[in-house]
DNA sequence: ACGGGCGATACCCTCACGGTATCGCCGCAC
DNA sequence: GTGCGGCGATACCGTGAGGGTATCGCCCGT
């Protein structure tokens, strides 16, 4: 099976429309169709229904689209980490760091500064990413190790080391009621009429509807929240950065945070390796 | 990149001979040589030092050698499971084990009972595999879940549970001065010149130069151990296995072997996750 | 009944990829 | 030194896979 191939399919599979995978992938819509039938002739395998007025995946074409992605980010680690592999030896031996913008910079400065004390220590290039940014660049080789946290990020495939846990507090604006609360419960912050969780962009862009507010940044959040417009559950630590405006209450049965840092299973770097090692003193 | 490509890159970087490699492709040296300095133009990175005399790796190519390999069993496990998948709708929703032939069955015949007797449980197809053949097979999708032994396979890459652990004996024939004691060091079998140890195939089928005899299977090597021509270093758990001619000594100092269960980090089988579940109750 | 949206088919053209022949370089034998 | 042989690179050619345009067939909505 030929990248090509698979992107043709992933393309088909997340739109579900020939024609507007096609003008993704800048082709014209027949020689995709003929792409994706020759796939599945290959395979031996009917990968799309084509009712009469729909696309949908098959049990077999969810599993290739699933396993698919996965061989295309593979791929392009492969083509990313030669590119910087070759950049290494012409002057730049530097380890590319992946970590969520605006989360835990004290815990980043400590790893940094603890690391470039150690001998043979290289050139870090932080990411400052927004939320999920990192696992993707991590998987397509754009970065060699990052900061994530579970449980909201998808750590499946890659080696980690834990690093700190943490609970999680909601962000009210000062003098809302629930701010003289010592602590709450989940459930009492999920379903405020007057306070609707923020609803923030999918993969393609686009908003889900519902309640409460669009954001796209960690500020825009910061300035809704002391706006009254809405509420945040974040990691503890997210407090140091908080300012007047806003008040942090401990919710009690919030899932624990944990901050791991992560690299690809099979690296081989010794940069990396310093780096882990580093964090783990701290 | 293409996958075609990665493929062409991988067998000059394994065979570092353009010729061989383009033998092993099927293809004539010309092409070969082309598509591998375009691959290298498009990169911008030498993957291939061409001396007068030999072809070696740069640090860029060893680093696609190694990805690269990664990439195409990601591509390849994405071709198997959609084939397996597609084949499970029209009526053999089965799922496969791989485990190395000749180890610990009774605990693959108490996990097999175990998930039989699950609702809901599918046929299980056993692969009995060469020694680390289970590792390919499961990073290649040609199967769903395995046992594997650490730190005899290399884990890296999956999600794994382990399932016990336990001591290595060394196997020794009968009457052999060292099957009086009741303990041994592994320095002390290691370098025995009256019972060296054996010689097995690597992965191009030939033998590494040695002193032991050459041996291809796990009957093969009992067979040398009973008839005094060598010994052999297994874990505890296979002595079930063996007859009165050959005598068992535990080595004190010797790695502890895990028995884990395996799977790839991002499988959705229901009934991998059910074998894993009945082999954890175990 | 008809128009429009969408995937499949028919047909053509181009160029990427593979093949053969040959070159250029170098190491070795004598 | 000369010649030979091994090996990768280059030159050149043919074919077919893959892309484009035009059009069909089907079905749904009005």
């Amino acid at each position: 099976m030929e990248t090509r191939e698979l992107r043709y399919f992933v393309a088909v599979a997340e739109e579900l429309h020939f024609g507007r995978a096609a003008q993704r992938l800048g082709i014209a819509q027949p020689p995709l169709s003929r792409a994706i039938s020759q796939l599945e002739r290959r395979l031996g395998a009917t990968l799309l229904r084509r009712d009469s007025r729909s696309v949908t995946l098959t049990e077999a074409g969810a599993v290739l689209l699933h396993e698919g992605r996965a061989a295309l980010d593979a791929v392009e680690a492969a083509e990313h980490r030669t590119r910087r592999a070759a950049l290494a030896v012409t002057g730049h031996p530097g380890v590319v760091l992946a970590t969520k913008a605006g989360a835990s910079s004290e815990l980043l400065a400590k790893l940094l500064n603890a690391y470039a004390t150690e001998p043979g220590s290289v050139d870090v290039d932080v990411m400052l990413c927004g939320p999920g940014e990192q696992e993707r660049l991590l998987r397509t080789g754009r970065a060699d190790v990052a900061i994530l946290h579970h449980p909201f990020d998808n750590l499946s495939g890659f080696d980690t080391e834990e690093l700190f846990t943490e609970g999680q507090v909601a962000i009210l604006p000062a003098g809302h009621p629930l701010t003289t609360r010592g602590s709450l419960q989940l459930s009492e912050v999920t379903e405020l009429p007057d306070l609707p969780l923020p609803r923030w962009p999918g993969d393609d862009g686009t908003y889900p509807d519902g309640p409460g507010p669009e954001a796209r940044s960690h500020s825009q959040l910061l300035q809704l929240t002391s706006l009254g417009r809405t509420l945040l559950v974040v990691p503890d630590s997210a407090r140091s950065q908080l300012n007047d405006d806003v008040v942090a209450v401990p919710i009690v049965d919030a899932p624990d945070v944990t901050t791991v840092i992560a690299w690809p299973p099979h690296s081989r770097s010794r940069a990396v390796a310093d780096l882990v090692r580093a964090a783990l003193r701290l």
